[in-house]
DNA sequence: CGCATAGTTGACTACGCTCAACCCTGGTGG
DNA sequence: CCACCAGGGTTGAGCGTAGTCAACTATGCG
């Protein structure tokens, strides 16, 4: 049983389940809104961000196909984040008070939800983490282990540079210049939107 | 149902409860070790942090009474984190395995639980938010509005000044320079470990 | 073909970090 | 009771680096 599968759930909620698409650039819904539904992407990519009063931005979770969003309206009255579609997207809406209550009636349900949930705040601590590194070539480096497979060297971008860059809290020109000068040293080579670790990385 | 509250547990799991002391300064689990239990809190302060290779830290959490700590180890194998007592602490153990039973067998666990696992990712979210102002001055007062409870102008800490810098990703010295600039444009007001906030806050 | 957007590079600026010196406090021991 | 010490707190000076602004190229896409 698991949320992002509606074929699987309970007929209670899957009765409830409605959909919604969405344009590239489509905003689902903005910060403080009345928060009465939450979200499993079914195609496409959201992004979550938080805007504070100077204008500064930070991308809180790019959710991907089979990822939820705006759990936390579950417990509050408003979302905490804008939420937008970086391409075209449909989501599948859920009913707050209707998951709440099959949350307490399925326990493989909760145990879904529950998971979720924790990997959530495990992505949040690590791009915590990457942020706590001041050096722009450092934090690059970071970003390229955490992101690459294990096992694997070869990291694939299928969003524009820009958007990496506003994920690692750097300006574009500064992750530009960080990429070139990686690449002038040789510790990684790019081809497109395709950069791969030389080195032997620990 | 409280996990925080063992009086309100199912006896299965109130019986599987222990308890540990800590001094200030011991360490209750580093990153890497393997995670059977899972922790709450009784009395005292716990942090939570994570070493970078390059030797950066970042304060993932500061735990007190009634918080849980570690719960990512109902899915993981290791914990991802160090974790030690800021001061002398009391801590609630509880054993992943009985827990996860539990939290199947009763829903009001369960949704004291995922209401906790909501509030974390809230929090990491601000404090992600609070890193991507960059201008120590705009950060230290974001930090001070989100900080001093709603409807008051007035943050108390009870730890020193440099531990606070570093939750805020800050030197100590440049904390320590902007409180001091922050004060002389009459914006704030310090008294020992405690600053006010003047103007009418946005 | 033209326009919008991404990507790229240079030059300058701003500001947070580092190192260093010093004060102040509380606690310890002679 | 004083001497000492350790740690937090404070301030100064100089440096490194990310941000900013600006100009330009490359890449789609209608």
């Amino acid at each position: 049983m698991e949320l992002s599968i509606p074929e699987s759930l309970p007929p209670a909620l899957r009765d409830a389940i409605t959909y919604r698409e969405l344009e590239a650039g489509e905003v689902l819904f903005h910060q403080g809104d009345q928060a009465q539904v939450i979200f499993v992407v079914e195609s496409g990519r959201l992004r979550l961000e938080r805007h504070t009063k100077e204008g500064k931005m930070v991308v809180l979770q790019v959710a991907r196909a089979g990822e939820s969003v705006a759990e936390s309206a579950l417990f509050f009255d408003t979302y905490p984040s804008d939420a937008l579609a970086e391409v075209r997207s449909r989501v599948i809406v859920y009913s707050k008070q209707i998951l709440r209550t099959a949350l307490r009636d399925y326990p493989d349900l909760a145990e879904d939800f529950i998971e979720r949930l924790v990997k959530k705040t495990q992505s949040l601590a690590s791009r915590l983490e990457l942020r706590s590194v001041r050096r722009a070539r450092d934090r690059v480096l970071h970003y390229l282990l955490m992101t690459a497979l294990p096992g694997e060297t070869t990291v694939n971008f299928d969003r524009p540079l820009k958007d990496i860059a506003s994920d690692l809290g750097l300006t574009p020109e500064v992750f530009y210049r960080t990429l070139a000068r990686l690449e002038r040293e040789g510790i990684i080579t790019r081809v497109r939107q395709q950069i791969t670790l030389n080195t032997s990385a620990a």
